[in-house]
DNA sequence: GGCGCGCCACAACTGTTCGTTGTGTCACTA
DNA sequence: TAGTGACACAACGAACAGTTGTGGCGCGCC
């Protein structure tokens, strides 16, 4: 569908004859005519009511007219997302699943006016994420830092300790700790935990390194990552395969592979996250989602949690 | 905007690469190079950033990626909405401001999921608009029957009388009866009522006529139609003119207007409407409608009221 | 390190499309 | 019956989108 005929359609329809739509769009009654032909051709039925007095919608055409307008505000939207200047608050979450796109969905909901976009940039080093925040190409983004003042200093960026999402280990049925209300760490040495997939030397993999030396953890970060689907099947027919999940993550699995979400006490490990931004970005949402990050954090706080050493700082 | 381009867009960010994109879409590998090439001049940004492994999104890419979707939706949306056999529930209320456009928009926020054309078919006659629900071009028509029985007999349409919408007085600040609390239509008898446009012959003015008729009220149908914004602004300012609106109906005026909607009691006169559908039409969503009106009739009976004779039997 | 491979961009060519000008048809009006 | 207003049809030219052919570039493989 040609969104130029559109526009013409709604032009025609707010001046009532071809003639007038064509001056106001700077084109012949000619070019008019065609246009809204092609569309009345294309979508098969008769839009327009032709008569000596102009041109009526016909009761298609009304059916028609608001999705008309719809399309040429989703078109708007479009161009606006990627408009400097005039974008909508952009925000990179690194990875759809976990914590922080949860949580942008809850502000999301909260907030249905303003305009978000949710970009997620897996594969991007820390050093190239801060730079896309610092070059305005993304508003905000949600990162481990292991020295948030020697890794910012200099850049321009500020940043805050918003999540800290406590972990839970995911396992299937057939695991022998799948009926466990919950496990403590040290009990956790005694079972394998997969993380397939972790990108070697960043902050994710420090901290599962940690995580693993101070309870004695075998974790196993080998083999490739296909993909969260194939884990979730994965972990589904294994009887020794579990593995960690944020609390504040969402994955989805059929309800037959009857996968457990097991808490983790005494204490709960958990990974630090801060939202870092451009110092002085005027983007007038992200004050509302600074603090709607920092309000939700608070509401959180407390309960036996363990930290990796390089986030025991606050912000 | 071309949608085309768009839909190659999405096509070669689900393939990761411009050559699969292509033979999904039957064209050449250069063909696609272009129309994302064009896109992306539109835009003004990069989408994908090129590689010798394929093309993966860029930011920019990712935040129009959403946006992308929407825009073919609603292209899909729009085109639903005039195909016969796939359209949505099409429902003709005459005016955009009456009780029944209110009605439905009030079903329409309890069945968002819902897809609902609201149509205005003002010029229509009765005959024509029972023509429409009987050929299909709308599901549903809310209109006034005089004799539901005569003027539905050998047609194949089903009737229900699902609103009776109570009469109020509208008038400025000015007007005599301004600061009343209610009114009775013998009161009215003093002053003139102004419904200018009244179409001649039909539902409408034989309601009004006998309404007259019956309380001695002078109520002036002369007059072209200029529209509701100027009749509006013609009462504000009138120490006399007042008119009749719907209690369902939904008139805005700027605030310094300071119009009054005063009730009139003892009788209350209401205006029946009857929705009209084709009997046995499948339309899923129209038996939706029809339990929700039903419901909302029942909730609002009772009252002292005046119909006229053509009113006074139910469905 | 040279070579081949996969992937995308540029160039030249061609058929189609879109817009323009000019003309025709039709209904209402005086 | 002639005039007017409004939309449609026809013919023409420019612009565009698609095709084939070719080139550049980064990566992996011998």
């Amino acid at each position: 569908m040609d969104l130029d005929a559109v526009r013409t359609f709604l032009k025609v329809s707010s001046e009532g004859q071809f003639q007038r739509a064509a001056d106001e769009l700077g084109i012949t009654q000619q070019a008019v005519s065609k246009r809204i032909g092609a569309l009345e051709r294309e979508v098969g039925v008769v839009l327009f009511a032709r008569g000596p007095r102009g041109a009526t919608l016909t009761v298609d055409g009304q059916a028609f007219l608001p999705h008309a307008h719809e399309l040429l505000q989703a078109e708007d939207r479009a161009l606006a997302s990627v408009t400097p200047g005039r974008r909508a608050l952009r925000v990179d979450v690194r990875n759809r699943r976990t914590a922080p796109a949860t949580l942008l969905h809850a502000f999301y909901r909260q907030h249905r006016e303003r305009d978000l976009d949710v970009v997620a940039l897996p594969d991007l080093t820390l050093e190239a994420a801060l730079a896309a925040v610092a070059s305005g190409a993304v508003d905000a983004t949600f990162r481990g830092l292991t020295d948030p003042k020697r890794q910012l200093s200099g850049t321009g960026l500020s940043s805050a300790l918003v999540i800290e999402d406590r972990h839970e280990l995911l396992v299937g049925p057939k695991h022998p700790l799948a009926d466990a209300a919950s496990v403590t760490p040290r009990r956790l040495a005694d079972h394998p935990i997969w993380m397939p997939g972790l990108p070697r030397g960043d902050e994710v993999a420090a901290y599962y390194a940690e995580l693993g030396a101070t309870f004695g953890l075998t974790i196993d970060v080998l083999g490739p990552a296909f993909g969260a689907e194939v884990l979730m099947t994965e972990i589904a027919e294994s009887a020794t395969l579990a593995n960690l999940v944020g609390e504040g993550s969402r994955y989805l699995w059929p309800a037959h592979y009857d996968l457990r979400r097991i808490p983790i006490v005494d204490p709960t490990p958990v990974f630090p996250l801060w939202v870092v931004w451009r110092t002085g970005n005027r983007q007038p949402d992200l004050a509302e989602l600074l603090a709607f990050l920092e309000a939700d954090f608070a509401g959180r706080k407390g309960g036996d949690s363990w930290r990796p050493s390089w986030g025991r700082d606050g912000h």
